[in-house]
This record gives C-alpha cells, structure tokens and sequence, in this order.
DNA sequence: CTGCTTTTCTCGTATGTTGATAAATTCATT
DNA sequence: AATGAATTTATCAACATACGAGAAAAGCAG
C-alpha cells in the first residue's frame, strides 16, 4: 500500500456513520503513527478536502463541494444524461435516476425530480446497498463475472440481506435473467410504498456504463403500463450513450504538443 | 513538496475550464514523468476522485458525489446552518446563502432558496471573486492582516478587476469600514439586477467561520428596509454560531480509549 | 488479426517518508 | 493576562519506497 493510498483511505472514514474526526483519532484507527496522522490530515487539509474544525476535530472540506458542483457542470456523462433525464422526468411524472458503481459501490450520480413529490431515500450521492434495489440488480447483472465473483466474496454478508439470492449460484442465476430481461424492477425494496425500474446503460461496446431507473409510488404503478415505461428508458438510455462524447480529441492541452514525458523535473 | 500534495495536486486541474484529462497531459502539465503521472492517476481512481472514462480520458469521480452527500448530512456548520437559513429564506422570500474561504477561495457552501425564482449565478459550490460581491468583502473583512496580505499579493490581477480599491492600502482601509459596519451591501456585482447583503459568522472567539448573505432582486431591494435585512442577518448568524457544537466531544471512537499511539504497523 | 495507443512492470538508485521525541503552538480556564 | 493542558509541528536518523527510464503488457480500433 502506497502513502499516497494510506491518505486517501482517511476519506473512507468520514463514509459511515462519523462525519467528525479528531486527527489522533484517524491515527489510531487506522494504524499511524501520530506525526503521520497529521501529516496526512494536514496534507488534505492544505488541499480543502479536510477542514479543522473547533475544538481539533476535522470533516469533510468544502473542495468536496466545489469539486461536486464541477461534477455537476462539466461532467460527460451527466451532461449527456441531464438533458434527456430532464425531459423524461417531464414527460412522465416520474423521478429519474442515474446510478453507477465504482470500485464495490454503488451511487446514484444524478437524479431529476418529476414533481410528484416523492421523497425518495436514495437520492444524488448516495450510497445504494450492493443488492436490493432496481439500479444495483440491472448493474450486477451486467458485471464481468470476475469482478461479481469478488464483490460478492467481499461483500457476503450484505448479499444476506439483500433481495436476490445470497448464495453464489443463486445470485449467478437471478441475474443471468435480469440480464436477458434488460432491466429489473423493484417493489419497495429500497422505500416501501416506492417502486424502481432501471435498464442498464452501455457503451457501444457494450460495457456497463450505468444504470438509468425510474422511481415512481407503489399506486401509480398498479395501473402503470410497465412495457411502456421500460421502452422509454431504453431509449433514454441509448440516447444518452450515443451523445456520450466517443473520444474526446480536443482535450489534450492544446498549448502541448503532445509530448512524450515531461519536459522538465 | 511531497508526493501527496503532488498527487492532490491534479485536481487542481479540474477546477477551471477542462474536466476532461488525460495521463499523459496531466503528466505533462505538472511535470511529472509519465509512470508517476499514472500512478498519481491511479491511486485517485481507485479512491474513486477520478474516473476512467471513454478513450483514456479522466474526469473527476463518483466518489466525490458522494462525499458531498455526507457533507450535505453530516458537515456541522451546514447542519447547524441549515433550518436557521430555511427558516430564513421563508420568512422573506429571499435566497440565502452561506460562504466560506478556504486556502484563498471563497466558496459558496450552503443555499436556501427563497421562491422569488432568483437564479443567482453563484449557487452552492461555485466558486466566487476574491474581491466582488457581498460575502467576499465581508469575509476579507474579518481576515487577520497577515493572511490578507497573502490573499492580495497572490491574486494581484484579480483585485484589479474586483470592486474594492486594488491597492493595498486603499483595500484595508474599504475592508475596515466593512468591518466597522458589520455588514455588506452589494448591488450587481455578481449577477446585474441583483443585490446581495451578507454578514459574518463569527465563532464565540471572533474568528470568522463564514459569511451568511441575501440575495434579493433590484427591483425589491428599492423598497427594502435594509436595516431590517441586516438586522435579521445578524440574527440569524447569531443563531447558528451558538448552535455550532463547541467541542464535538461525543466523536473521538467511542471504542478506543485515547490512545497514545497506534498499536500495530 | 494487426498496428496503434494506453497503461503497467521491472529495477536500481536516490529521495522522501516514517516514527520517537521534543519543541512549539493553540486553547480553555483561572 | 497567565497558567496548564491540550493539539500540532519540527527535528533527525534509518529505512522504505517513490522515482524515472525503458520495456513489456494490455486495450483498442480498423
């Protein structure tokens, strides 16, 4: 493990639970030494990811929060997807929601209200449990089977409480047919009262980018034309993936010329 | 400079105009070699602040949703800050806001919005001019000397364009009318049409911890009882500051009975 | 499959990181 | 204001490990 990795791991704690942490106590838990502990806080802090609080505690920095609105502005993938996701919101009512997984988690990246006021619990940012709910299954089933096979191995006891099989096999299977289906729908499994449609998102290739879901109330949904809406995020979905920039050619700095190292120390 | 804030640096890069890099250009850019550009790159990635995207591109991470998910649950200024702010806001349909500085930025970290539809250029996390709108001066207001003085030399050019005097001199003596007066009034500075009113909160120490500000239309502000404004304000900073947890003392890990030192490697 | 680009590896060296201890702040309280 | 207790930084030698060059590997488009 890298002191680079060792840093970073000090924003997993401020994950779960504690949104405060004296700079002895990341130390402590997390094996430093108390110079080093410091040196890391302090690092972060210098970088406004950390911020000192009263009293010798530290949270979260408000660099977190300009780099989030960054997100929300120039990000491909969510400028893609606002414009269509704004329009399908629109158009039926529906809160829509973009998920995506990154390392063994899954988030929701950016949602667009439809004006039904409902309070869903899984909203931007937020942290979706590895196997209950429409995003997480449409995701999973997608997965190469290595990286399943991991997740699942390091994350066994939250498959217990999940809704899809806990056991391996079972799991394999359930989303062997989610899979083929090409989307999933969840009956309060997330927010009772609350029912979730997704279809996966890929690219060209037909790697999983996200997942794109609807969350609409139990009642609308008794009398909700499923096949209907499924169409509708699939199309969605596919618009989303083809204005996904392909290659993005103009990045490169044009000032440089493409160097092969740097010029310089 | 160590290899941390080397690493951190890179998302410096993200922070204005592009938000799409690649390795190599970030290597180039920082003058890093290529391999370390990529380990850098890396190691974010796998902390989940960067993202691979489409043709070995990298843009800012899920990861950093997410933390501001727990900032948005968890930061304890914004906890505190956030029912006075509704509150606020509802009272007088105006838009509140609260802002921060951080190294020498000055973030807008916190909003309410107050129904008139006002659609301020400067929402929670954008970044504002050092040396325009309210809760800029307010903020340099209260800023010990030294590190105004840092401010001002760093960012020469910026105050050339700002709405205080540019120099020096003539900048502390505007900043302490500021301060005498408790409180800033600007009128389009930020955005034409709009008039933004803000105060500062101050800890039980005086050091200031934020700015709290209105934005309100021209057009009301005409007709607006600034002293009220003001007054409320006030208040309202007031109220949060004493609402602010002195010393967190229900956080260090309930578990582990302040230790000295790490126990193991 | 075939070139191409992107990314990781290998490895010796030098640099930078580490932890114990001490010094210096900062902070709360008298 | 001053004292004492906290938090935070500095010192410094030993050691680990981050570094860069080049090569190899892995992805990727055609």
């Amino acid at each position: 493990m890298t002191s680079l990795a060792r840093m970073l791991a000090i924003l997993d704690l401020f994950d779960e639970g504690a949104s405060v942490w004296t700079a002895e106590a990341i130390a402590g838990r997390l094996g430093y030494s108390l110079p080093t502990g410091y040196r890391y806080v302090r690092e972060l802090s210098e970088a406004g990811l950390l911020r000192r609080d009263a009293g010798g505690t530290y949270v979260l920095g408000p660099r977190v929060i300009e780099l989030d609105y960054r997100i929300r502005v120039g990000d491909p993938m969510i400028m893609a997807g606002q414009r269509v996701m704004r329009a399908l919101a629109d158009d039926t009512g529906c809160d829509v929601v973009l998920g995506t997984i990154y390392g063994e988690r899954i988030v929701t990246i950016h949602q667009e209200h439809g004006g039904e006021g409902i309070a869903a619990t899984y909203g931007r940012g937020r942290r979706m449990p590895l196997f209950r709910g429409m995003m997480s299954k449409v995701i999973l089933a997608e997965l190469p089977r290595p990286r399943l096979r991991r997740l699942h191995e390091h994350h066994r006891e939250e498959a217990q409480g999940g809704t899809l099989p806990p056991d391996w096999e079972g799991l394999v299977l359930a989303l062997k047919a989610v899979r083929k289906a090409g989307y999933s729908i969840s009956q309060g499994e997330l927010d009772p009262g609350l029912v979730g449609i997704a279809v996966p998102l890929v690219d060209k290739a037909h790697r999983l980018i996200a997942a794109l879901g609807f969350a609409i109330t139990g009642r609308r949904f008794a009398t909700s034309d499923n096949a209907r809406l499924v169409a509708l995020l699939r199309e969605a979905a596919d618009r989303i993936a083809r204005s996904l920039p392909a290659t993005i050619a103009e990045q490169r700095p044009a000032s440089r010329p493409r160097v092969r190292r740097a010029a310089h120390a």
